[in-house]
RNA sequence: CGGGAUGUAGCGCAGUUGGUAGCGCACUACGUUCGGGACGUAGGGGUCGCGUGUUCGAGUCACGUCAUCCCGACCA
């Protein structure tokens, strides 16, 4: 963790200027708040598609794709959906520009004002469930399971590389059900989908639990949530699904004939994980040698950097990394060979540790001789040297360790965070060192709201199958009678 | 929208009481290097965010404007 983190414990902002533009990951754009992905960032986040998209076809969901461009109208039917977001959208109100009378440069074109102005997606809600009213008139058509990977706008008052740009890339799912029970076993389904993604993929420990009234989704009965714990000890929210009822079924007039021939609104969820968790992912693992990637992630999984003088080592290493490549590539891993010859091997090795690659081998004249190759895991930066017959099962191993360490070390961390806390007192203090506080809250929306206001924490969830909760006690805040402990903690 | 700060080379910065623009990294060429971010020599690159004003003269002073960053309210 680096130095700098730790004593100033919310600037990640250094991070990203030294890990992620320098690791070519993502550079600001000139628009406000706006990023840019660059391939090797892309390629994370192309993983992290592939995974989701094999987990989504499991569950039996499907892709689907709607449009940018959201008429104003619709957003005027679902009043606390709209409420939620209207702050933070952006309207498109012309379709033309024109040369400016006066020379200089190009204006918008007064002459080009739409009819009805269109708001660029925050999120797909209204034009999905619009669309849905077509699509739906029997209990037959039910369930309709559709996803899509698009882009969404809000236009935030303050951005956050990764964690809350004014653009971001995300997925949204959007589900219609005929009855209540099958909408909320959905919703909890596709959090456990999420929970699975986090734990396995990204080596990510969540905590999987609802949020609370204050929190909730705008226009959501229920929002279920995947939180987890950045190394210095903030929450981020990784991931939510939501039971929306028949809010957006009401509101859009979205009714199906069941088997009785009687008219029923359906029940929908909806749920979603953006680029936020390549923010998560850069702040759960990182180190002071910069990015630190779980094998399933890596876009490079082996990279191999030779050490020579002459022309003649050259080639004979680079012949030997061939076919050390080759025999690893039969087992599904991916390889580079950095054969750049302007570049020196100590700059490499700091490179390829900038961008988190899981496993380095480096080869010289000596291992050459020796048949051994030096073996360095990103996760421990611990080096040994190793027999180059069999290297592929060692490295295919090395892989399976470091994807296994990386976890256990986010989750031994984070466990060694949360904390139990009885009284307000202890809470004012406890929450100023970060983590997650496992506190008794009386249920009030009031009581939530006086907490934050005093101490800027907020109820990052309330924990489903968490033994550790299930208890009784009273509420830190005002004293009264409570069933179960909440986590509260200062999020991002 | 409130409070604070900053705009000078690709990046990070210096620039004194106004006197005609500099440092580090990066970049280009050549040479020596190469088992943990090499070194030497020689080069290239800037209408100082934008506009107006004061002045013989503005990176520097004044006013305006735009943008960015940090702290609040908002939020995946």
């Amino acid at each position: 963790m680096a130095k700098e983190v730790t004593k100033r414990s919310d600037d990640y902002s250094q991070w990203y200027d030294n890990l992620v533009v320098k690791a070519d990951l993502a550079e600001r754009s000139a628009v406000r708040g706006c990023m840019v992905i660059k391939p090797y960032g892309y390629a994370i986040w192309e993983k992290m598609q592939a995974s989701l998209d094999a987990m989504f076809k499991k569950t039996g969901v499907q892709n689907a794709y709607f449009p940018l461009f959201i008429p104003k109208s619709f957003f005027s039917r679902e009043a606390e959906h709209v409420a939620g977001f209207a702050k933070e959208c952006a309207v498109v109100t012309h379709h033309r520009l024109m040369n400016d009378p006066d020379g200089k440069g190009v204006v918008v074109d007064p002459a080009a004002k739409l009819e009805e102005e269109l708001i660029v997606r925050p999120t797909s809600e209204t034009i999905i469930w619009s669309t849905y009213k077509n699509w739906i008139t029997s209990w037959r058509d039910l369930p309709i399971l559709c996803n899509q990977w698009c882009n969404v706008v809000r236009w935030e008052m303050r951005t956050r590389l990764f964690l809350r740009t004014a653009e971001f890339l995300w997925q949204e799912g959007h589900t219609a059900h005929a009855t209540s029970k099958e909408a909320e076993a959905k919703a909890y389904e596709m959090v456990q989908v999420y929970a699975d993604f986090a734990r396995n993929v990204l080596a990510l420990p969540v905590v999987v639990g609802h949020k609370s009234p204050n929190e909730r989704f705008a226009g959501a009965l229920d929002t279920l949530t995947i939180e987890a714990m950045m190394q210095d000890g903030k929450a981020l929210q990784a991931g939510t699904s939501h039971f929306l009822g028949q809010n957006f079924a009401k509101s859009f007039d979205v009714q199906y004939t069941n088997k009785e021939g009687k008219q029923e609104y359906v029940w929908a969820t909806s749920w979603g994980v953006s680029t936020r968790l390549m923010g998560a992912l850069i702040m759960a693992h990182g180190d002071d040698n910069g990015l630190v990637l779980p094998p399933s992630l890596a876009p490079i999984q082996v990279v191999m950097v030779p050490i020579y003088k002459t022309e003649g080592e050259h080639d004979a290493i680079i012949a030997k990394m061939e076919e050390i490549k080759a025999s690893l590539e039969v087992g599904g891993h991916s390889v580079r060979i950095d054969d750049r010859d302007t570049l020196r091997p100590g700059f490499k090795f700091a490179e390829w540790e900038l961008k988190g690659v899981p496993v380095r081998i480096a080869i010289g004249p000596r291992d050459l001789a020796n048949g051994t190759a030096e073996l360095a895991r990103r996760d421990t930066c611990e080096k040994i040297s190793t027999q180059v017959e069999g290297i592929a099962e060692t490295v295919d191993q090395l892989l399976k360790d470091i994807q296994q360490n990386i976890y256990a070390k986010a989750l031994a961390f984070r466990d060694s965070n949360i904390r139990k806390v009885d009284s307000w007192e202890e809470f004012k203090e406890e929450i100023k060192k970060g983590g997650f506080l496992l506190c008794h809250w009386d249920g009030t929306a009031e009581t939530e709201q006086k907490i934050k206001d005093e101490t800027k924490a907020t109820i990052r969830c309330i924990p489903i199958d968490s033994a550790v909760c299930e208890e009784e006690g009273k509420c830190i805040y005002s004293g009264q009678p409570s069933h179960r402990r909440v986590i509260f903690a200062i999020s991002y």
